[in-house]
DNA sequence: CCCCTCACTTGATCTGGATCAGGGCGCGCC
DNA sequence: GGCGCGCCCTGATCCAGATCAAGTGAGGGG
């Protein structure tokens, strides 16, 4: 298994152990998946040549570009990625913003090619799983294969928030919710957190202009809804927030 | 395999054969997936326990609804299929249409339940898999798992024509291409088709409104792109309507 | 400490497409 | 054939959000 200068320092310091794949990468969601599912010990092994930590991935640099070559999928370990796109007018147009355990790269399965740019907002460590030799693992464990097949599908429906011809304040809204549900999912506070990523972004993933989200954070502070300064946001009336995106999330 | 009677007429009109898969169902993506990688037949028979033929649908007969339990996902045999969720004011949000040897259902995997509806828009026959057998059947045959995977990873970068700030020439322009170069997949002509969906649909696939449509066809027809006469369409300037789609197609 | 930069904010104006309102026409049904 | 219904087209108006044009203020480097 690679492991560079920095990731042994990573392996070294926390309770972290080789012999034991749920301490020795808690935050990979397969690790966890396999295990879950009956995985048993003795086939360990499979899993070392599977995986590769990776990282740290200082903010600005890029994971993966647009064409490169396919071999991987990575769970993310720590930090925050953002995946796009550009078009022909050089304009960004922002596919996702990842966090911790959650999973880059799936949609580049079927083409053999990553369709997108993914690059760190701030410091990002990652879990790399040869996508071949998972595809061999996950015939011979039916949890894995069903994990797969249960992410890939998630995935489908995760557009939602960027079709529908929702209202700029029905978008942001629910990007806040989706967000800090997300925090929530990952035991950090649902209702107080730092956004890792530029108001242009978030407006370039929401297919929005920069002024309009400022615009709209503004009011929803005057309304007193939100609390926000600079990249800190606190919700206060989560119940008003999840009545005004009703719409874009449906549940 | 359960076979009802209109299916058993369909099979029996042919030269259809029971004993070779091919013949048996050509429009079934998968039967083809697996002969295709090395299937052998002395194992057919788990495909005919696998696969149910069911029709036809008749015009505006749903094929399943949002929240029913899943357990297939279907392979369009003939005709055309509109999936659909409806917002809290009632009104329809079309997520896509689905053309002959295409696939319905793959969305509900995770959830184990349909996150929308599917209605068919003219008479639809289907091949239906059962999902469970299907991956049991995936766990054996790598060929089959290596085409889920690609299927469903294909699904999740489908839903660029409705993300996207685009403009409704963007959007409708890219639209017609699209089903053209699907037309053309199948053998039929890339340049005159008729459409099988309303206006109306169209309007909330592409998320414009239908009086936007209407206009826009007409501009298209002025200025010599299409010739459109009710539902029949006749593309006269392919490139130039690439052009004008070039940042929705991005290829 | 001050300046410079870059992210963000704020205000003024403009516009693409929605909405509203009405009219035509093909098609099935009596 | 005529009537009615649904789909489609067309014109007039309106508005959410883009765009344009200045600020403002926090952080960082000299």
């Amino acid at each position: 298994m690679l492991i560079d200068t920095h990731e042994q320092a990573l392996l070294n310091s926390g309770a972290a152990d080789d012999g034991d794949e749920l301490t020795f990468c808690s935050t990979c969601a397969f690790s966890s998946a396999c295990l879950d599912h009956g995985y048993d010990k003795s086939r360990l092994n499979d899993l070392h040549v599977l995986v590769e930590h990776t990282g740290p991935y200082r903010e600005g640099q890029h994971i993966f570009r647009e064409g490169d070559g396919f071999n991987a999928i990575a769970a993310i370990r720590a930090g925050t990625v953002k995946t796009y796109v550009t078009d022909l007018e050089g304009r960004e147009k922002v596919l996702g913003f990842f966090l911790q355990s959650e999973l880059i790269g799936l949609n580049a399965i079927s083409s053999s090619r990553y369709p997108c740019n993914a690059v760190a907002l701030d410091t990002v460590f990652l879990c790399r799983f040869s996508f071949p030799k998972m595809a061999v693992l996950a015939a011979r464990i039916p949890g894995l294969q069903e994990q797969l097949f249960r992410l890939l599908s998630e995935d489908i429906g995760k557009a939602s928030l960027l079709a529908g011809d929702f209202s700029a304040e029905e978008r942001l809204s629910a990007f806040l919710l989706v967000i800090s549900r997300r925090y929530a999912d990952r035991g950090l506070s649902a209702t107080q957190f730092r956004l890792t990523m530029a108001r242009t972004d978030i407006a370039n993933y929401l297919r929005l202009a920069p002024e309009t989200i400022s615009r709209i954070l503004r009011r929803f502070q005057e309304l007193g809804l939100i609390r926000v300064q600079r990249r800190e946001i606190e919700l206060r009336d989560v119940a008003q927030l999840h009545d005004i995106a009703r719409n874009v999330l449906r549940d």
